[in-house]
DNA sequence: ACCTGAACACCGTTCAAGT
DNA sequence: ACCTGAACACCGTTCAAGT
């Protein structure tokens, strides 16, 4: 009773996530065209459209993809709030390694079911120190939050740096600052370049899990 | 010796801008083009060309004088860390408000010069609480990932919300959540939705506040 | 100096037809 | 059932020419 009549397929779903694959990683997403796909696969966009709904659900089953084999899930330690430390940084951490995907990540507060085992943990270890189950996910999505927000401006600030030659908005902004107005940015003034390329990225996070674990 | 011959100016930076401002506000920063820019002029593209070097150079223009107006400087607390938390709301809700710019702002950790004044604000009560100018620029940029990865990321989940009929993927993925693996999950179940559907932001940010300043 | 029109090199997606 | 080709309705930007 199953499929006995049609034309044979020429190109199949895991096909196409692998040439998407192939389009990201040497170009980046945003070369990843259905135009480009089609002529990595060697096809036409609308047999891509016969086997997807639209691009977006492309990048839905690229980001699981790249989720199963991606995700950090290092040994995490006893103490409850370390172990929320250090779900978060494997989280982020596992993102910062494809971090084209926060774009599509951020459609939602979750992402794929691989994430799932980082929330658990979280959500865990936060009940484990004694918050209830509601403060444990509103501590998850406080986290979230930092974690989303690092990586995204962390991105977008490289970009800018690698792309731009002239002095950036932000220097012109230091330049012509005000120190009567603004005492605290004129003291820091100079500094402020080299202070935020630091990586701060654990510290706030402790910083975030201390207050949000009394 | 000043300007003497040439063709008179049919459109100017001022009418370019205020022209791109009430594009966005009736149909939304997505439908900002250069096309629907320059009919909005009753011009051509080229016109707007000739006035800003791209649509960055538009953005960067649009967002200042949105910040103009647009940001909240609300009385501040003497206590420095009320200071820092009341500055950092304030930050937030103006951000909201035109939360389009945080597409633009993200480009740099800082924004336009109307953003000091938040800037300022954090790192002096962060100071003030005991902090060396270093720990505080830190602190500061905590803050701004916190503050920046809300609003990003409940822009797009509200924004999802008002376009899907069907579940969100996120319900079909806490729909089928195996209770072995995840029982932390399992557990708070079908309330995710109604608990992250809640507006914690505060609470977070003070977690995050006092955990930065000790 | 400032503006116009046509064109280039792209997009995602729909539609009608082919096998 | 699956694929193709042409077309639609867009983009940002460049180039050559007009006034």
């Amino acid at each position: 009773m199953s499929s006995r009549t049609g034309r044979p397929p020429k190109i199949s779903l895991p096909e196409i996530v692998e040439a998407a694959r192939r389009v990201v990683d040497t170009d980046g997403v945003a070369k990843l065209t259905m135009r480009r796909l089609a002529q990595e696969l060697g096809s036409t966009p609308m047999a891509v459209y016969h086997h997807v709904r639209d691009k977006d659900e492309l990048l839905v089953l690229l980001l699981d993809a790249y989720a199963e084999e991606n995700m950090l899930k290092p040994e995490l330690p006893d103490d409850p709030r370390e172990r929320v430390v250090l779900a978060a940084r494997a989280m982020h951490d596992s993102l910062v390694r494809v971090s084209w995907v926060v774009e599509v990540i951020t459609a939602d507060d979750l992402m794929s079911e691989s994430a799932l085992w980082y929330v658990e943990n979280i959500v865990d270890g936060a009940m484990a120190c004694g918050l209830t189950a509601e403060q444990a996910v509103h501590a998850y999505r406080a986290i979230w939050y930092y974690v989303a927000g690092e990586i995204i401006i962390h991105r977008k600030a490289s970009r800018r740096r690698a792309a731009d030659d002239r002095p950036t908005y932000r220097d012109r902004v230091f330049a012509e600052l005000d120190g009567a107005d603004y005492p605290r940015l004129a003291e820091v003034g100079a500094r402020w370049g080299e202070l935020t390329a630091q990586d701060t990225f654990e510290t706030g996070l402790r910083a975030l899990v201390n207050g949000l674990i009394t």
